[in-house]
DNA sequence: ATGTCTTACGGAAGACGTAATAATA
DNA sequence: TATTATTACGTCTTCCGTAAGACAT
C-alpha cells in the first residue's frame, strides 16, 4: 500500500467527492480515480460505490478505512516528531513571532542565543497571531512570542514577556477620534473588525475579517469599522488617516512565549531564559 | 514518507547493512543508498552512522524507528485483514492441504460448498504442511487441513478429520523391511529425515530436509535414513525400492481443519461442516 | 443539459540498476 | 587489500495531467 493509496483512500472517505478530493490532494480528479482503481484491484473489492452523482464507502471499504486511519496517523505523527527531534539535535531554533514590536524583542534575544551557543541556527518567521500559534502546534517553530491566550493542549506557556494597553483604532474623522480616553461601553454597539481567526474566543464574530494588520487598518481607515489594537501599533503603524484611542478600564495585552510540551531542547530553554532576561533588565 | 522509505529503513534497522537490506527488499543497494538518503534530507538529520565498514543508527533514528515500526505493522494489518474480507464478500474460499490423501477429501468437501453456496469460488492450494499452515496465518487461504499440531497464535483448530496409523518408511534392501511392525525404540538410534520445518518439535533435527514428499521418499530409498510417514502415503507413493512399515504403540496421525479465529466467513462454517459431515458418513 | 466519474493517451519526472569511486579495517 | 557504502549516469517505468467519453439526475 503506497503512501499515494492510503492519504487517497482517507481523503476520499472524509469527502465522498472526487474533485474535492483531488483538490485537497493537490492532484487531478482523474489521478484520484485509477488510485482508487488500482487500490482496489489490490485489495479485490471495491472500496467505494459511486456512480457519476453519488459515492459511499462498502463494507470493506470502511472496516479497512477505521483500522488503517489511526495508524496512518500514527506514522504521520512519528515523522513530524523526528522533524523535530532532529532540528534540537542539529542546533536550530525556528522561533515565530507577530508583528514589529514582537521582533525587536525577539531579535535581541536570538542573538543573546547566538552568542550563549556558538553553531546555533536561530531561524525567524514573522506571521499573524493565529498563524504563529498554527505552525508552533504543527511543530514548524519551536518557540512562539504571541498575544493570544492560546488554549491548545501540548503547548506550555512561559511568563508574560510584554504588557501593553489595549487601544481603539478608529478613522481620524470619527468623533472618537479626538477622545483622550474611550470606554468598553462606547464602541459596544459599532461594528469591530479582528484578524482572521486572530481575535480568539474573546471578541464576538466580527462582520469583515483582514489576513494583516495593515489591511484591518485600512478597512478602519475606510469606516468599516474598529479595531482593538496593542499600544505598540501606534508607533509602528502611524497613519495620517487613524487615530487611536485608550480604552479605559481594558485588560492589558498579555505578551507570553509559548513552546510545545514534548520537544523542549536546549535551543528552547536558552532562548526563554534569554528572553525573560532581556525583558528584566529593561524592567 | 513513502512507503518504500519506510520499509527501507525498518528493515536497514535490523540488519544494520546495505547488502543485506537490499536483498531483502529485493532491490540494488545503491537504490537503499538513495532511499536513506533522501529520508534522511527530508528528515533533516542523519539517521543512520555508517562507514563503509559499520552501520549503526544515530539517537534521531533510533526514536522514529521505534515509534514508526508498530504504526507501520498497524498499517500492514489492516490491509491484509481487508484482502480476507473482500475475499469473503466476493464469495471465495481459499482451502490449502497436503497430499493426495487430503486432496480427496478436500475436493469432495468444495463441490458440497460449491452445492450448498451456489456463485461461490472454491480455490485449491497443495502444499507441505508447514508452508500450508504459513499461508494461513498469512491470510493466503482461509482453511487449511493439516497433519500438524500447530501452536499458532490467532489460529483455531476444529476436530479431528481423519485420523491414519503412523509408518516408518525404509529402503527395500533394510533389515526392518521385511517386518510386519517396528517399535520406536528399534529406529531410535538411526537418522530420521525430516521435511523442511514439518516435523515440529516432536521430532529431533533431522540431519537431512527435504523440501517434498517424493524428494525425502528419494533419500530415504538413497539410504540416508528414514522417514515416519502417515498410512496413506503407502498407497499413493508405491515404490518398488521402498518399503512401509506400521509402527508399533505410536500415536496416531491427526489430521485437522484450522482457520483464523478472526474472519471466519460463511464459506468457512460451511466447508467445516461438509468436511465433518463427509467424514461422518464414511464413519 | 449539467455536473461528475472514468478512460485514453502522451510527456515528463523519478525510480532503479550498472559500473566506477571512495573509504575503512 | 578486501569489503562495503556512495556517486554518476543512462534507461525505462509509471506517474499524472489534459481532453474526450460515459453516465446519472
Amino acid at each position: 500500500m503506497e503512501r499515494f493509496e492510503i492519504e487517497t483512500l482517507l481523503t476520499l472517505a472524509d469527502e465522498l467527492h472526487f474533485g474535492r478530493t483531488a483538490a485537497r490532494l493537490h492532484v487531478s480528479t482523474a489521478r484520484v480515480s485509477q488510485t482508487v482503481r488500482v487500490l482496489e484491484r489490490r485489495i479485490g473489492a471495491p472500496l467505494f460505490d459511486r456512480t457519476s452523482r453519488r459515492v459511499e464507502v462498502t463494507a470493506v471499504g470502511r472496516r479497512l478505512i477505521e483500522e488503517l486511519r489511526p495508524m496512518w496517523d500514527g506514522v504521520e505523527r512519528a515523522v513530524d516528531r523526528s522533524i523535530q527531534h532532529a532540528r534540537q539535535v542539529a542546533g536550530e531554533l525556528a522561533v515565530a513571532f507577530s508583528g514589529p514590536a514582537a521582533a525587536q524583542l525577539v531579535v535581541e534575544a536570538a542573538s543573546a542565543v547566538r552568542k550563549r551557543l556558538p553553531g546555533f541556527v536561530v531561524r525567524l518567521r514573522e506571521g499573524e497571531p493565529s498563524q504563529v500559534l498554527r505552525w508552533l502546534r504543527d511543530g514548524d517553530v519551536d518557540v512562539a512570542l504571541s498575544p493570544l491566550p492560546l488554549p491548545q493542549p501540548g503547548v506550555e506557556s512561559g511568563p508574560v514577556v510584554v504588557r501593553e494597553a489595549r487601544m481603539l483604532a478608529v478613522p481620524a474623522t470619527h468623533p472618537l477620534a479626538g477622545r483622550s480616553v474611550v470606554s468598553f461601553e462606547e464602541f459596544a454597539r459599532v461594528p469591530v473588525l479582528g484578524e482572521a481567526e486572530a481575535s480568539g474566543s474573546e471578541q464576538s464574530a466580527a462582520p469583515l475579517t483582514a489576513g494583516s494588520m495593515h489591511e484591518a487598518l485600512t478597512l478602519v481607515a475606510a469606516g468599516e469599522g474598529m479595531l482593538q489594537v496593542g499600544a505598540h501599533v501606534r508607533r509602528y503603524y502611524p497613519r495620517p488617516d487613524l487615530a487611536y484611542v485608550p480604552i479605559a478600564g481594558a485588560p492589558l495585552i498579555e505578551w507570553r512565549l509559548f513552546w510545545r510540551r514534548q520537544g523542549d531542547g536546549s535551543g528552547v530553554r536558552v532562548f526563554c531564559r534569554a528572553t525573560s532576561e532581556l525583558v528584566e533588565g529593561v524592567a
